[in-house]
RNA sequence: GCGGAAAUAGCUCAGUUGGUAGAGCACGACCUUGCCAAGGUCGGGGUCGCGGGUUCGAGUCCCGUUUUCCGCUCCA
């Protein structure tokens, strides 16, 4: 295991040397969980996306693209279930190191009291008999007046901060009546923190006007509520699909590992609409799909699998990942889940709309279930480096990093080079870049020796390498060298395009997966 | 969040008992070689994570802080 670990921080070092990820505002320390990619990593971030967005647009007629505002109305989330979710004050205890509610220990404070009047008054009850007027009793009993004294005061503390949002009085009141953790059974408290799942900011810029908004937290609820939209403008009949592809943001307490788990970060969502009883079908159906076009990069079989989940979230009645083989262990990379018609009912409910779909061959109204898809660009990317990343023992005791990302992918297709720094052959070179460059990424590189341009371009995991030489000048051939098997071939430079374009278009992978 | 470790050039690191920074690789220019990285010459680049303190003097000692990594915990 330790091996692996080193491999991760490998590929984290190889990430930031050659221009694939970076931590967010370096030269300020950086920002906690925040990534921004690197010159070669946008390409394969690019890359990815149109991999994605083609196999889900192109080869579906009754799937269609959106792209929803990262903003959304506040009720949105009120729906969807996030605000309930995701909103809590949270203290830990550091002797029992668990985690508890702050308004629940509170509360449960506050019920401690009223047991202890209870108590009083069951005592007295025995005492006193069938005479015993509990109301006078209460009114008068110095040590229940006490009691109730001490509840409303804490009560009122309470009410108030919790109406204020005021998390170091909520702190303030743990610890002023002495809350003991049930497991420690100390009062070593930390600080009271919101845990609040979503990022909010306001919209309007005067105070009064403001209204607080949220940085959507994930992207499917912007096709949720433009169901509609879509349906009616795209006259889509069910089933349809939507795919989305987008920023989305969450506040993770403990965000580590790399770009797995970041705080700012892209979702590819396709939320397929069927008909009420047809859903565990099509899920199946998506499951497959879906696997087809991660196997299709060729990483091999065995670097991805199915994880059923055993419990289902409320609004789902079948849920898996895939999960692909990171260097540390399997991780979820996508989910497809059967949402039943929880969110289309749900943004029902809270608007007011009706939300639902007409089938003119059943004849009749519903609201459609839905099928989801939604894949982590980030966790992708990472997927892709971490399968690709490759050390590799030559002959002659020489070594290479070599990223085997399959070539459709790569950042840069193509590097065209002249052997050497002279006799025409840089303008000769240039000639060719500036024909290539049209049909794909191309880099240039005269410098330093041959060998030494190959390992380079091999770092960055460009599929080809394209030498001209003294013969290219007289028979206008150039040598192209593989990434993979560093074997050379002579190719004509009229058919070096149609070559490398053969190598690199998705149509290839596509026709595997639509099989 | 808790505990442990670390932070010096783009990268990997050195820096003696405190005396105001070095190496290799990388980078740039020129020369040389020319099909699988390490040729020569010259050059650019660091307020030693940040803020205090001790001291005549701090990369070095002390305190705080930030970030990262490793465990544990949490989340999905």
């Amino acid at each position: 295991m330790a091996s692996q670990e080193d491999v991760f921080k490998k590929l984290v070092a190889h990430c930031k040397e050659y221009g694939f990820v970076f931590p967010s505002s370096e030269i300020y320390d950086g920002l906690g969980a925040v990534y921004d990619y690197g010159q070669n990593g946008v390409e394969l971030k690019n890359n990815i996306k149109k991999y994605w967005w083609d196999s889900m647009t192109l080869l579906h007629e009754n799937v269609v693209g959106i792209d929803a505002a990262i903003f959304m109305h506040p009720t949105t989330w009120k729906a969807s279930g996030h605000v309930d979710a995701f909103n809590d004050p949270l203290i830990d205890n550091k002797d029992s190191k668990k985690r508890y509610r702050a308004d629940v220990l509170i509360e449960d404070l506050i019920a401690k009291y009223d047991e202890k009047i209870n108590k009083e008054v069951e005592k007295a009850a025995k005492r006193f008999g069938d005479s015993f007027d509990v109301e006078l009793f209460k009114q008068t009993n110095p040590r229940v007046l006490e009691h109730a004294k001490k509840r409303d005061e804490i009560h009122e503390r309470f009410a108030k901060a919790m109406n204020d949002n005021d998390l170091a009085e909520l702190k303030q009141i743990i610890i002023d009546y002495e809350v003991v953790c049930p497991i420690s059974g100390t009062k070593n408290w930390t600080d009271v923190r919101q845990f609040n799942l979503m990022f909010s900011t306001e919209m309007g810029s005067t105070a009064e006007g403001a209204m607080k908004v949220y940085l959507r937290p994930e992207t499917a609820q912007g096709i949720f509520v433009n169901f509609l939209n879509v349906q009616k403008t795209g006259r889509m009949k069910v089933p349809f699909g939507i795919a989305q592809i987008g920023k989305a943001f969450r506040n993770e307490i403990v965000a580590r590992q790399f770009i797995f788990r970041m705080r700012e970060f892209e979702q590819m969502e396709m939320q397929f609409f069927v008909r009420p009883g047809e859903e565990l079908k099509w899920f199946e159906h998506w499951k497959q799909f879906r696997m087809r076009w991660h196997q299709a990069l060729g990483f091999g079989e065995k670097k991805y699998r199915f994880h059923d989940h055993d419990k289902l979230a409320h609004y789902a009645n079948a849920a898996t990942d895939i999960e692909f083989e990171m260097p540390f262990g399997f991780k979820e990379v996508e989910g497809i889940h059967s949402r039943t018609n929880f969110d289309l009912s749900q943004h029902a409910k809270y608007s007011g709309k009706k939300i639902e779909y007409f089938d003119p061959e059943l004849n009749q109204s519903y609201t459609p279930y839905v099928i989801e898809t939604s894949i982590g660009v980030d966790r992708m990317f990472l997927s892709v480096m971490a399968a690709a990343y490759t050390e590799e023992q030559l002959e002659g005791g020489d070594s290479r990093v070599v990223l085997r990302i399959p070539p459709v992918l790569a950042p840069v297709k193509a590097c065209i080079m002249p052997l050497v720094k002279k006799d025409g052959l840089p303008e000769k070179a240039r000639e060719i870049m500036d024909e290539l460059k049209f049909h794909f990424h191309c880099a240039y590189d005269e410098k330093d020796s041959i060998g030494k341009r190959y390992r380079r371009q091999d770092a960055i995991g460009t599929p080809f390498c394209v030498t001209v030489d003294h013969d290219t000048l007289n028979d206008n051939c150039v040598t192209v060298r593989d990434r993979d098997t560093m074997q050379q071939t002579r190719v004509a430079i009229a058919d070096l395009q149609k070559m490398i374009d053969e190598k690199i278009n998705m149509r290839n992978l596509f026709k595997e997966i639509v099989k």
